[in-house]
DNA sequence: CTTGTATTGGACCGAACAGTCCTTAATTTT
DNA sequence: AAAATTAAGGACTGTTCGGTCCAATACAAG
């Protein structure tokens, strides 16, 4: 009953992620979210609560996009090939006209995760998602043979998150697209000795 | 001739380092800058120019305090230890009682280099410097067999720099000394095959 | 067509923001 | 001691911040 929205939820959820995923919390003002999304203020306060709610729900929709995103990116094969396109793709908008991005997660452990304990679990269970993901990744790579070295999986997948922030903050610093496929290049060495 | 300062600017400054260092650029208001150099907001004007010169200088005064320190504990002998050294005192405050700071460099990498091609130079300066120090103290190691593996020093300092932003991530993702120091371990382990 | 409910736009709020400016105070030089 | 010079304190600015509130509006149910 009653008037119906004129927005889509989700839509409108979408991009506000964009707007905080490119220039991080602090520096997303209220205005700066309105123009993003087109609502209005009340409509923004209603549907989503403060700045601050909807920052959460943002993130976990990015989040929850990213898991989708690497569980399929994963399944491919060989598993090796899977791994490299997985960290290729994570960084598919450095260099193009768009702006940079890089991975929410890693700029939010840098901003907000030290004050903020939901933030910080959220990105605790992001780093730890990840190491097991590739950890199962590289265990099939040892097993269909795409993965020469014989340590394992798990310190293997450590290694991995451990570049990952390394390479986020590279493209953030403005290095090229080859500096950063360089720079993977020498990581994935680690999956070979 | 004429009333002498009654502050020192080089502490107001470190102070002031200090503010920036804990919680970035944007969280940093002039009310906390102030508080924390004790200053009166004329002075700090006319000393250092608005908000973003004193975070640029006081950006700077981190950067080349930091270059000391890298130098000095990189001369010890052997050099893997003088490795070692230097990574795990880059994280001598997590789990203290004061808050988590990390490197000043990694977080301004993500808050403002995409957008500040200032600060953007700055922390690409940084990690080139970081690179070139590290690749000089493997070569020495690979000379005084304490780092045994045969790749080029350059080529592992390049991993070593790379890892160094995922360190910080989990100290400021809020990892426990423990749990850095094995990470490190697990990294230093790259030097050895 | 009326009634009821939910959405909408925008006026409005106090607080905090970075930054300016002027008066007052302190110290050296003359 | 007086003059000159500069620091320090704090009042003040306009703007922007996140957030609230209300009146107008639009739709669905009866």
């Amino acid at each position: 009953m009653s008037r119906p929205q004129e927005f889509d939820t989700t839509e409108a959820l979408h991009h506000a992620m964009r707007a905080f995923w490119l220039k991080g919390y602090e520096a997303t003002s209220l205005t700066d979210l309105l123009a993003a999304t087109g609502l209005s203020k009340s409509s923004l306060y209603a549907t989503f609560g403060g700045k601050r709610d909807l920052f959460l729900a943002a993130f976990d929709a990015y989040r929850q996009a990213r898991a989708r995103d690497a569980h399929r990116v994963l399944r491919q094969q060989p598993a090796r090939r899977a791994i490299e396109t997985f960290f290729h793709s994570l960084f598919a908008d450095v260099n193009s006209d768009e702006p940079m991005l890089g991975c929410m997660s890693i700029n939010q452990a840098v901003e907000l995760a030290p004050h903020d304990p939901a933030v910080r679990q959220r990105v605790v269970e992001d780093l730890q998602q990840m190491e097991l993901v590739l950890t199962q990744a590289i265990g099939r790579g040892q097993q269909d043979g795409s993965v020469a070295s014989l340590r394992p999986a798990r310190e293997l997948a450590r290694l991995l998150v451990l570049a990952f922030p390394g390479l986020q903050v590279m493209a953030r610093a403005g290095y090229t697209r080859q500096q950063l496929d360089d720079a993977q290049q020498l990581l994935f060495t680690c999956l070979d000795g």
